[in-house]
DNA sequence: GCACGTGATGTCACTGTGCGCCATCACCTA
DNA sequence: TAGGTGATGGCGCACAGTGACATCACGTGC
């Protein structure tokens, strides 16, 4: 990540950080499938988390219930690292395949939960909405948090927009 | 597209996809600015209708009536032309490459959708909100269409999923 | 009819990604 | 001590994608 918020994603050569990180490039394409993996080294832990919170919510609970508390556990899992998140976010936006690999980590992320839902009796296509859209209230919750100025707390806005977006279906 | 589905997208070198219409490499690429955009040629007309779509909707409508416009404008452009659309499913759906393209330009769709709906008035993150869970339901209702076996109308299919998301988040 | 500009295409050379294959080396075990 | 195993390096290769330059067809003005 050093490399790539000092000279740009593009510009900064798999040679340059392997020689960085004191190993070659072809040790470097064992550890990471290409360059932009490395900068979502984390993304199945997070997942994991999440689908494990959402099968440990209540069997009472309702679907979107279900995604809230994995949203929650999302919170928990992000809150603490806001200045890292930050940085990696500024470099994953200034480059369209990076945007590209997050995208896709994220319809991962959808595709898991909506696993999860279906483990728990909900029928599709209900189980696939109402994991992604977890995922876009996830998505513009985190991007929010990111912008704001007095550092508000995650979870506190994952709920708030979870509140809007039921507001915009009612 | 051809190519892609005799050989596999890996396997198809943009050489002998470029000899095959009839010119060199070098000139492919002068119209496509990599190998995977050749399939996404026609995305930009698809958001232009959409947006068209959402704009035109009465000043009266909420956010997700006007995102429901859009999504039946998005029915009658692609709900003509179902086999071809399973083809290039099927190719995209092989691919993960492909898929990491096709996740940015719906993402770019609903950007521009969040834009629109700014326009009409509709503050962050409503907008957002709304444009992404439209994209949502677009998404699930279109992967639903593809695969339903009475090839229902699509836009029949958009309006269930639209109704199914409403519920959800009751 | 001729010179000129313009746009589309081809050719060539080059960088960088990503991978297959084999060699090497450290470490562990029978 | 011999042999197995896992991590790494070195090398070559196919291919994607780009910049620079040449070529060619075509109008357009003179």
């Amino acid at each position: 990540m050093e490399l790539y918020i000092e000279k740009g994603f593009e510009q900064a050569t798999v040679a340059e950080i392997a020689e960085r990180a004191g190993l070659t490039a072809r040790t470097f394409f064992r550890y990471f499938a290409d360059k932009r993996e490395v900068l979502f080294a984390g993304s199945a832990n997070l997942q994991d988390a999440l689908v494990a919170a959402l099968e440990s919510a209540p069997a009472t609970a309702s679907p979107m219930e279900a995604v809230a508390a994995a949203l929650d556990r999302a919170a928990a899992f992000l809150g603490e690292a806001r200045e890292f998140s930050q940085k990696r976010q500024a470099v994953i936006a200034a480059n369209a395949e990076l945007r590209e690999r997050e995208l896709i980590k994220l319809a991962h992320l959808s595709d898991a939960l909506a696993d999860g839902l279906r483990r728990r009796g909900v029928a599709d296509p209900r189980a696939s909405l109402a994991a992604e859209t977890g995922v876009a209230v996830f998505r513009v919750a985190f991007e929010r948090w990111l912008g704001d100025p007095g550092s508000r707390d995650l979870e506190q806005i994952m709920r708030e927009s979870l509140d809007e977006l039921k507001a915009l279906t009612a």
